[in-house]
DNA sequence: GCTGTTGAGTTCGGTGCCGCACATAACGGA
DNA sequence: TCCGTTATGTGCGGCACCGAACTCAACAGC
């Protein structure tokens, strides 16, 4: 937390070549990140994507009636700004910073230079696409099935592994409107688990205490989302490492 | 319906260039979809990618108490198997047939053929996957704020929009189980369309009369899915147009 | 025409979350 | 130290949807 960061603590960054790497370091821009700032905004046309270090970023919908749910989070497994290589240039969603922190930019044409390639960063980012995909899918699932209790311990576990400690600066009101439900439901679910030992918090800092019991209370999707995320982008990752089918399937008849 | 079918009947298909379509073509398979059918089971290496001609597919999760839930649809719009080209090769999602048609198949070394030239269909693909993503963050809003009523709507209109007619061949169960909710709920909703006279049904045949107000009793939900998709993949296209912002973007310096 | 099956309609108690209106508690600046 | 602000806790009526157990109606096969 307290080290000068380093393009590297972003994993994508990271599993990069070294070629790659010093040929993107120039115009990678290290920025920070304040609790609350608006990466970009429904609708805005993208001017860089950003590698979260240890900001976490959360992907929200905002609705016509102001009401809110979160579609995704963002950390230092990935990127925000998928919209620019998939070729809308913007997205009917805003970014949020949910945890304040760094992230590196690289301005979009610049993307695009490294995208044309073809090459290594091209198929990072596609992983990456999947894995946020998987992670959107687990959460319209979750929205529809579970309960607000096992909503708050999936995204405490997705706010968890995304940063370097087990404490989070975030007040229920907040988590209320990433989650989509009012704060006293929030506070409700909160009483729950501080009153089982499992968390701690005091004003907009909550500590987990009890990981382990955390994502027994949650419900699969946690757990479905990790695995995908483990799958496909392992870290720290020998560059860019073949999936067990790769090998299988190239051996099947064109 | 009862025409033969061809490949262009596929909005991303009709949208390549000629040569595209021609370095394609012998290796298309037209495929029969019959309702129910599974396209790819949760977690199973894919060997083609589909793009539905007049079926349409849903993209399902199931949960481990067998509970289930539409992630996203998809008809001659798009395509099915994503994660061929994006990396991962296989999805925790399955995909099945919820109106029964045709498609056409790529191998997956085929498309990865294609996916190398870095051309056209690269584009396109990457163009339907940010549709795809705001489906699925669509669906996750909606399942977190809107009622049975309203996404029944919602779903209707998504359905309608990916058939040549107006009637739709499917029982209240299967819906229910689309929409990851009891059969009973839909038949209280898919009541209250019929008596408002937007829809009629009987035994598993779904026609709707009044669309226009079918889509003032959606949600937003679906226009902003619809807008996503006809500002990404207008239809009939120009092979791909530009986006606006791009020409706007590519005076910026870099 | 009879019968089994499948799709749709109905009822009823239960529950998870909402909307609202508060009460309390911690903190932070003047 | 006081006071406004921000964060959290509580209580209550309401409603959408659930789970389960049915009935009713249409159709298909024999």
């Amino acid at each position: 937390m307290s080290d000068i960061p380093v393009p590297q603590q972003n994993h994508l960054l990271a599993a990069l070549s070294w070629e790659a790497q010093s040929r993107l370091a120039p115009y990678l821009e290290l920025v920070s990140l304040g609790l609350g700032d608006v990466v970009y905004e429904s609708g805005d046309a993208m001017r860089h994507v950003y590698f979260p270090t240890d900001s976490i970023v959360s992907l929200l919908y905002v609705m016509a009636d102001g009401g809110s749910a979160e579609i995704s989070v963002v950390g230092n497994e990935g990127l925000v700004g998928v919209a620019l290589y998939l070729g809308g240039e913007s997205t009917p969603s805003r970014a949020v910073v949910q945890s304040a922190g760094s992230a590196y930019r690289l301005p979009r044409l610049r993307l695009k230079d490294e995208f044309n390639r073809h090459g290594e960063l091209l198929l990072l980012m596609l992983r990456y696409t999947q894995c946020l995909i998987t992670q959107m899918a687990q959460t319209a699932v979750c929205n529809r099935h579970h309960t607000l209790d096992q909503q708050l311990c999936r995204w405490l576990l997705l706010s968890l592994d995304r940063l370097s400690s087990n404490t989070l600066t975030m007040t229920q009101e907040l988590i209320a409107n990433m989650l989509g439900v009012r704060r006293e439901g929030v506070t409700e679910a909160a009483g729950k688990l501080q009153k089982l030992g499992v968390i701690q918090y005091s004003r907009g800092r909550i500590t987990v205490i009890d990981r382990p019991k955390l994502e027994t209370l949650s419900c699969e999707c946690y757990a479905v989302v990790k695995a995908e995320t483990d799958r496909l982008l392992p870290y720290p990752a020998s560059t860019l490492a073949p999936l067990p089918e790769d090998a299988k399937l190239a051996e099947l008849p064109p």
